[in-house]
DNA sequence: TAACCTAATTTTATCGACAATATGAACACA
DNA sequence: TGTGTTCATATTGTCGATAAAATTAGGTTA
């Protein structure tokens, strides 16, 4: 069973594992199906026996773990078809909050936008393009959902932005998962581009379907991963 | 503090608080900002100390409860400002649940609302109108919410619909805040009728419009109320 | 009086043991 | 061989006590 280290000093041990075992899931170090056996977390994790089914609780409340009743916790299963439905509902509803940014969005918002292009720029820049799955992923991770978030963040509702986040972090999961790499024939740097450029310009229409388009050629290319049930 | 009775045998004693403790606070029985003491929840609810936090932990995690580390649970504060956000949000999303339903939605979706515009109609007759807030609330509220949950059960996206149910279940506690007669200058019961009958002749359009001029005036009512911060 | 420190109290977070439930293996029987 | 039953084991769920942290109250000083 795979492990994320303890980093930085949490404010309680609860919290800590939460997001230690969050973590482990969305990169796929964890895999779908698999059983949580509160004894086995609690020796991985160095933790004890509250604050890890606390973390478990918190976790399942939100869909990241799989609860059975008295027949404890398990990884989620991920098939095309929970895909499928998981991009569609996230071009749905990231369709929203990105009319309404650019519908509202201040100043501030562009300046967000263009820092989390810049930042996205330099990180694909960097990659290396033949070992796809480098240790430096996760950084490029991070920027990837900043970017995206960013777009919608001027949306006016904490709600839909805490949807947005939570369906970002299940994508997230299939996308380690598939194990595909993410330059396998697409030019993403330059689809990001374009999305940012007609959003700046408050050109709602091309930005929803250039978002849209996005989320559409990341859906085609993870459906050809066999790693799915 | 007002507590619910144990009903039926739940499953486990976590379960149970949850529910009950969740019942509490989205009917109104428990005031918003009120702190809810790990020690005064054992003996009200007459449960043990990790079934409750646990009970806790998992509403916390659904934005049921507000949660500072270290310093306890308590009820969520409500403004009108985030009513306002709430039924924003909640109009955006249903509207895209009734669009894909009305679009997807075969024999048995139509069955299911006709069914359950059956039941709300009925206890919406049998209240009576006077006292506002009788005991049969309850009931009423259950058959619309089911009316709601019904119009968009064809979406195909269990995700959408556990968003709306969590939202629904945010505007439920607004609603019983509020401690307004849900009769003021009002045919509810028509607005119902309408919006089924534009849902099964599959008129998107009117029906995304009934059912958004549905909430609107619900939000108005609600913001005469001076019961929030 | 107001600001600040310290100690007592309250409250949250965690631990380790126990109870309740589910799982799996061994065995009897058709 | 296949099916059902019983008992041992493993796992989840709960309890009561303790540790850690925050809050409150009292007292001291300017």
């Amino acid at each position: 069973m795979a492990v994320s280290t303890a980093s930085s000093k949490e404010p309680n041990q609860a919290s800590s594992a939460y997001e230690r075992l969050e973590q482990d899931i969305l990169t796929g170090h964890l895999k779908p199906g698999e059983r949580l056996r509160l004894k086995e977390l609690i020796v991985s994790y160095n933790t004890g026996n509250s604050p890890m089914r606390e973390a478990l609780s918190r976790l399942s409340a939100r869909g990241i773990v799989t609860r059975e009743e008295n027949r404890g916790f398990s990884v989620p299963h991920a098939t095309k078809e929970s895909l499928t439905e998981l991009l569609k509902t996230r071009c749905w509803i990231e369709e929203i909050g990105l009319r309404e940014s650019i519908a509202n969005g201040d100043n501030e918002w562009e300046e967000r936008i263009v820092l989390a292009f810049h930042w996205l720029s330099q990180s694909e820049k960097s990659d290396d393009l033949v070992s796809g799955r480098s240790p430096s992923d996760l950084k490029w991770s991070k920027h990837h959902q900043g970017f995206h978030m960013a777009l919608i963040s001027a949306c006016n509702s904490d709600i839909l932005i805490d949807f947005c986040t939570q369906l970002q972090g299940r994508s997230f999961r299939y996308f380690n998962l598939a194990k595909i790499s993410k330059y396998a024939n697409r030019n993403e740097l330059e689809e990001h581009r374009e999305l940012k450029d007609a959003t700046l310009e408050r050109d709602a229409e091309l930005a929803v379907s250039k978002l849209k388009k996005h989320y559409t050629t990341t859906h085609e290319i993870l459906l050809t991963s066999d790693r799915f049930d």
